[in-house]
RNA sequence: GGGCUUGUAGCUCAGGUGGUUAGAGCGCUACACUGAUAAUGUAGAGGUCCGUGGUUCGAGUCCACGCAGGCCCA
């Protein structure tokens, strides 16, 4: 024999863990995985960098076993993946954290500390807990390649970002424009949003605020608004920065916010006028004591103001409606037309102001957004240079335009103010110190609320308190103010992107067409640019008036280009070869222009998103090397993250995939020949997140946050991943409970190692050793056999088809329930005596076969999710026959699981008649359990019989080939089919709904009157000639449901139109019957208690008690000594150390012995 | 505030296209079984299917409006 089968006193997941975990370092099974496929058809995996400066958490467990789920499956079916790690490492945390080792803040950079320094840090701490996150990987058993990863701050990294910057450049998708930023003018430096997170950056401040009436010009569109007016029209609406109405170029409404026009007078100016505002807040601004008012009868200057509803509709009927500029002061650049008008916007609100948001696109994200959305110009002037501004300069102060028309207005309305202002003095906040307590004091804000007054444009002027953002630096308030930016035009393929994204096979499909799709279609340019240190520079040299720029694509242009400057005589020295592209180096770099001007590279850096979505391409420093590699795994079939990435990495995969197909030829070619219409992956799992048990966020305040390492050291990664996997769809959010990881441990791992541990005991007493090249032959096999085989073949194309879908916890309630309910509960239950009784038999060895089959199937397809314990058992089962296969060539030569080919589903092996058969069986089963629960009767106990309604022939047939294992399972003798002719059968009927509900509809209470109230003889006819008229209804045979009554006069239990009657009398044979084998059981407790083999033989002694007994041991002494290996039963009177042992009724005295 | 999403037994989850007794596992209680025994079977208790309206002969399922939780974005 070449060896036994392993067996095990006691199962510790961890240690399995950590021994399987060696097996696989020290066999190279991973590298094996890979390099054993070569030439085979590659499936490609996409791993998104984690950032390795904070250490990993249990959700990153989550996130990394469905990405090692699929790979492994892939593998598994014969395909080659090759995964290569990465590390994300620039950006913004790594400099924050660097900021807190050291002490410092942005502003000491180039002071206190040089940007060499500084960068220098960045790139010691950004690895800073990489060896966690090796450890975590390695443990979870989350194959990927550590060895070769790939890692963003590289220069072959960066050049490959480089390259793909210029393709957009050239094809005019890289451009320079604004985007509205916080802004000091007081610091004169733009604020990153962590910077306004600062604490005390908001402060509660007094505004003046303006509620302004915009008025509307009369066309189709606002023709229904003139009808009910008693004046000229007004929209109303609500600034806290009266500053930025000089700007306004639009005004936003709510689509589904309701509004009302509204008749009434002006406070300041006693004018009639007719405004429009929403409904809801009418109150603030019309007071209920006024209502009865007529606006008749009101006289300028009376300070209660009557006013009158006179319509209501809802904002979609004010979208288009173009108003008069409200101080027109400075006129749009260009799309003058497209100015002034009402649009619609997401982010109104009737929670303050009059429901409509003024909008000044130069001075507010939201406007500016809404702006480019519908092609509102922004209001801008032209500089000196030439150059596009805005209204405002960088120093906070009014253009000199407005400034002058401020001035007239002062003058014009006679304005006081505490000193003479000239064109330049109009700062939009107080950043010049002026005297604020001086008595004629008044700010920009006042002076325009005054002249609005004045014009009859201002409806309601009052302080508010709000909070505002205030500069760190200086204290003075935040203005939000254009800035220059690089962007890339994702807007030119918003519909592009759109229709691939509908390619891409999302799990959940929500997240695809709902989060990311609609994110896509409210698509803006995607603002390239970081004012930063750490971070890949953006590649764009300029001169000093900007007239002249190129854009760098590698590193043999820039070695180029600086020759060039050399020659110019700009520069000294060509690049050393290890030249850093970061900064402060790539700064120091200063080019020639045509015209032989110097070019500065632009300061800033890139989004990091840049980095990680371009990763299919510079994670193989594409073009420039592994061209090969990268068409053979461009795009990926796969990738998987959290679904916080949607607008992440998602987005920026997607959206460098679909732009740079536009505008590299080369790429163009890759995917022409990979048949990828401009995608970056085609099926992505986007998983949720792990909460603590009670649905908490994890977080260290909360003190609930779980260990990942403390995990899965306490239970092993198995039970931890299929814990995950299993318990809920990944997508879902997990609620992490540890009692979860143990009730998997008890109900799936405990019952496939109980099956296991079964099959090894019996196994190594008979011998068995699986040999492939000699298996019984199908016709050996037994019903259970075939039945079981065929429910394996059944799981293989399930759990397949599932996997193939991305549904891995269907593919692992599936394993499980095989295991649980039909392998163990019924497979092996049925079976046992099978394996431990008579010699090693054909059959015996089909038994052994079988389940050691579905033992083996069950570690490959389990294998993806519980690597660990899925190798172990796969090797607990081949290990000792490994030598012969590897000779023979069979299929189990491979030493680990992984290696495996996944055995297919053979369609001739599945019979599904059989498996619905065995349902029945198991359902028959459980109803007659339920009967005798119900009659106190045990199942020791014989009965004669089981009462079977039929319904149909075929169902009779199916029990009948079934009909041996529910005998033998209940302990009954026979089953007893009873059909029409039996006289005992009583049909009765149901109305089919679905089919019913169709053709009568409202006339369903009727039918199904009627139907209930057929007799037997109306239910006969129905079932013979297939229709009956009764009560004007025409029923057809389909239009019902029979089923079977009750039967009268015996024990029935019935569900799901299954009904099983019991005849539960028990004769004198029956009972003598169940004594015997009550016997039986106690004789084998007997034999347990004294620690007996299961091999020895025994004889028994038994003193004499009462006829039934006595009679009970004499007829079934055979089937006694049979079942408990005794070679003598003895009846004696009486017995010397005699155990005795309760037989429920009585007290038997007995004695068993070891025969030698 | 917007987009997406979740809400079914004490807990974790199933419940194509609407069809009349809403299921499983765990937990609890009781009984049984016993050559897998730290396993197994059966039964019992446990539900306003988040709420309110609507569509329909019929709604856990479809629609509308809410409520509560979550994520992303403002």
């Amino acid at each position: 024999m070449a060896g036994k089968y392993k067996e095990y006193k006691s199962l510790n997941f961890a240690q399995i863990g950590s021994e399987i975990l060696d097996f696989w370092k020290k066999e190279k099974i991973f590298e094996k995985s890979v390099t054993n496929r070569e030439g085979a058809p590659s499936f490609t995996f996409y791993e998104g960098p984690p950032s390795a400066n904070g250490t990993p958490g249990i959700h990153h467990v989550i996130g990394r076993t469905v990405k090692d789920i699929f790979c492994r499956f892939k593998t598994l079916q014969g395909y080659q993946v090759k995964r290569k790690g990465g590390w994300d490492t620039h950006g913004l945390p790594v400099e924050l954290q660097v900021e807190k080792q050291l002490g410092i803040t942005k502003d000491d950079i180039g002071k206190k500390i040089s940007i060499e320094e500084y960068n220098q840090k960045c790139r010691e701490t950004v690895m800073m807990y990489k060896d966690q996150w090796d450890d975590l990987t390695e443990k979870m058993g989350y194959w990927v390649d550590l060895q070769h990863p790939y890692i963003t701050y590289s220069k072959e990294y960066i050049e490959s970002l480089w390259w793909l910057l210029k393709q957009l450049y050239n094809k005019k998708l890289l451009y320079k424009g604004y985007s509205i930023q916080p802004f000091s003018p007081a610091a004169g430096t733009g604020l990153s949003s962590h910077e306004l997170n600062l604490p005390g950056c908001y402060k509660d401040v007094k505004d003046t605020s303006i509620v302004a009436q915009f008025n509307i010009k009369k066309d189709h569109k606002s023709d229904f608004l003139f009808k009910k007016a008693n004046a000229d029209v007004f929209i109303l609406a609500w600034t806290t920065t009266p500053w930025t109405l000089p700007s306004n170029t639009a005004l936003v409404v709510g689509e589904k916010i309701n509004y009302v026009q509204v008749n009434t007078f002006n406070p300041y100016t006693f004018k009639p006028v007719s405004v429009v505002l929403a409904k809801d807040l009418l109150g603030k601004y019309f007071s209920e004591k006024n209502k009865g008012l007529k606006l008749s009868e009101y006289k300028s200057g009376d300070k209660a103001i009557p006013y009158e509803i006179v319509q209501e509709f809802s904002g979609k009927q004010l979208i288009g409606i173009k108003y008069n500029q409200l101080m027109p002061y400075v006129q749009p650049l260009y799309d003058a037309e497209k100015a002034f008008q009402v649009v619609a916007g997401d982010f109104v609100t009737t929670e303050d102001g009059t429901g409509v948001v003024h909008s000044s696109p130069t001075f507010g994200a939201d406007d500016f957004r809404v702006a480019k959305q519908h092609g509102i110009p922004p209001l801008t002037v032209r500089d000196d240079a030439g150059n596009e501004i805005p209204t405002v300069d960088r120093k906070g102060k009014f253009i000199r335009e407005v400034g002058a028309k401020l001035k007239e207005g002062v003058a014009k309305f006679g304005i006081k103010t505490h000193k003479l202002l000239d064109v330049d003095d109009f700062y939009v906040k107080n950043y010049t110190n002026e005297d604020e307590t001086h008595h004629d004091y008044k700010n920009t804000d006042v002076i325009i609320s005054i002249i609005l007054k004045e014009e009859n444009k201002a409806f309601k002027v009052e302080k508010y308190e709000h909070t505002y953002p205030h500069c760190w630096r200086t204290d003075k308030p935040v203005l939000y103010y254009p800035l220059d930016s690089w962007f890339i035009k994702t807007t030119a393929l918003k519909d592009k992107m759109a229709e691939l994204n509908k390619t891409i096979n999302w799990k959940p499909e929500s997240t695809g067409t709902g989060r990311f799709g609609n994110w896509l279609e409210n698509l803006v340019d995607w603002n390239l640019s970081r004012s930063r240190y750490w971070g890949t520079p953006l590649p764009i040299w300029k001169t000093k008036e900007g007239q002249e720029e190129i854009c760098i694509g590698s590193m043999d242009e820039l070695t180029n280009e600086v020759q060039k400057s050399i020659q110019a005589g700009i520069m000294k020295a060509a690049l050393p070869p290890e030249f850093d592209l970061h900064r402060p180096y790539v700064d120091d770099v200063i080019l020639v222009s045509p015209s032989g001007q110097p070019m500065y590279r632009e300061p800033d850096l890139i989004d990091v998103w840049f980095d990680s979505g371009a990763m299919p391409y510079a994670q193989w420093h594409y073009p420039f090397e592994n061209k090969e590699v990268f068409e053979k795994n461009y795009p990926a079939d796969f990738i998987a993250e959290g679904v916080d990435q949607t607008r992440g990495w998602f987005f920026t995969l997607h959206a460098i995939a679909v732009m740079i197909n536009e505008c590299s030829d080369e790429i163009k070619a890759v995917n022409l020949s990979n048949g990828n219409p401009g995608i970056a992956f085609k099926n992505v799992i986007s998983n949720g997140l792990v909460l603590d048990k009670n649905g908490n966020k994890m977080s260290k305040r909360l003190g609930n946050v779980v260990n990942p390492f403390e995990t899965l050291s306490k239970y092993g990664p198995d039970l931890v991943r299929w814990y995950m996997m299993e318990n809920a769809p990944p997508w879902d959010n997990l609620k992490f409970d540890y009692d979860g990881i143990v009730e998997v441990q008890r109900r799936f791992f405990g019952t496939l190692q109980n099956t296991y541990s079964f099959f090894a005991l019996y196994a190594n007493i008979d011998g068995f050793e699986k040999d492939e090249m000699n298996n019984v032959p199908a016709s050996n096999l037994s019903l259970l056999d075939r039945w079981i085989t065929s429910k394996l073949q059944s799981l293989i194309v399930e759990v397949t088809k599932a996997y193939d879908e991305y549904e891995p916890t269907r593919a692992a309630r599936a394993i499980q329930d095989f295991v649980n309910d039909h392998l163990s509960n019924w497979y092996v239950r049925l079976n046992r005596k099978r394996f431990w009784k008579g010699e090693f038999s054909v059959d015996k060895k089909a038994a052994y076969e079988t389940l050691y089959e579905s033992l083996m199937v069950t570690a490959q397809l389990m294998s993806a999710i519980a690597p660990f314990y899925a190798e172990w058992l796969y090797k607990n089962l081949t290990d000792n026959i490994r030598q012969k296969a590897i000779a023979n060539k069979t299929p189990l030569r491979h030493e680990s699981v992984h290696l495996t080919d996944l055995v297919k589903a053979e369609s001739s092996r599945i019979d599904m008649e059989l498996e619905l058969s065995m349902d029945y069986a198991q359902r028959i089963c459980s109803l007659v359990h339920s009967i005798r629960k119900n009659s106190k009767i045990k199942v020791r106990t014989p009965l004669q019989k089981i009462l079977l309604p039929v319904l149909d022939k075929s169902f009779a047939d199916r029990i009948k080939t079934v009909e041996d294992i529910i005998l033998a399972e209940v302990n009954v003798k026979t089953i007893q089919y009873i059909d029409d002719t039996s006289g005992v059968l009583v049909k009765k009927v149901k109305p089919n709904f679905p089919k019913l509900g169709k053709q009568y509809g409202p006339k369903m209470k009727e039918v199904s009157a009627v139907i209930s109230s057929l007799n037997k003889e109306e239910i006969q006819v129905l079932e013979k000639q297939g229709a009956l008229s009764k009560s004007g209804f025409d029923l057809v045979l389909e239009d019902v449901l029979i089923s079977s009554e009750d039967i009268p006069g015996w024990a029935v239990a019935s569900e799901g139109g299954l009904t099983v009657a019991l005849d539960i009398r028990v004769t004198d044979e029956l009972k003598k019957e169940g004594i015997a084998r009550d016997f039986v059981n106690r004789v084998q407790n007997l034999r347990k208690e004294q620690g007996l083999e299961v091999l020895d033989k025994i004889s028994i002694e038994v003193e004499k008690d009462g006829e039934a007994v006595t009679a009970a041991l004499t007829e079934f002494s055979d089937y006694i000594s049979t079942e408990t290996q005794a070679l003598t039963l003895e009846l004696k009177d009486s017995i010397a150390d005699a155990t005795e042992v309760d037989m429920d009724e009585f007290v038997l005295k007995v004695r068993i012995s070891v025969m030698k």
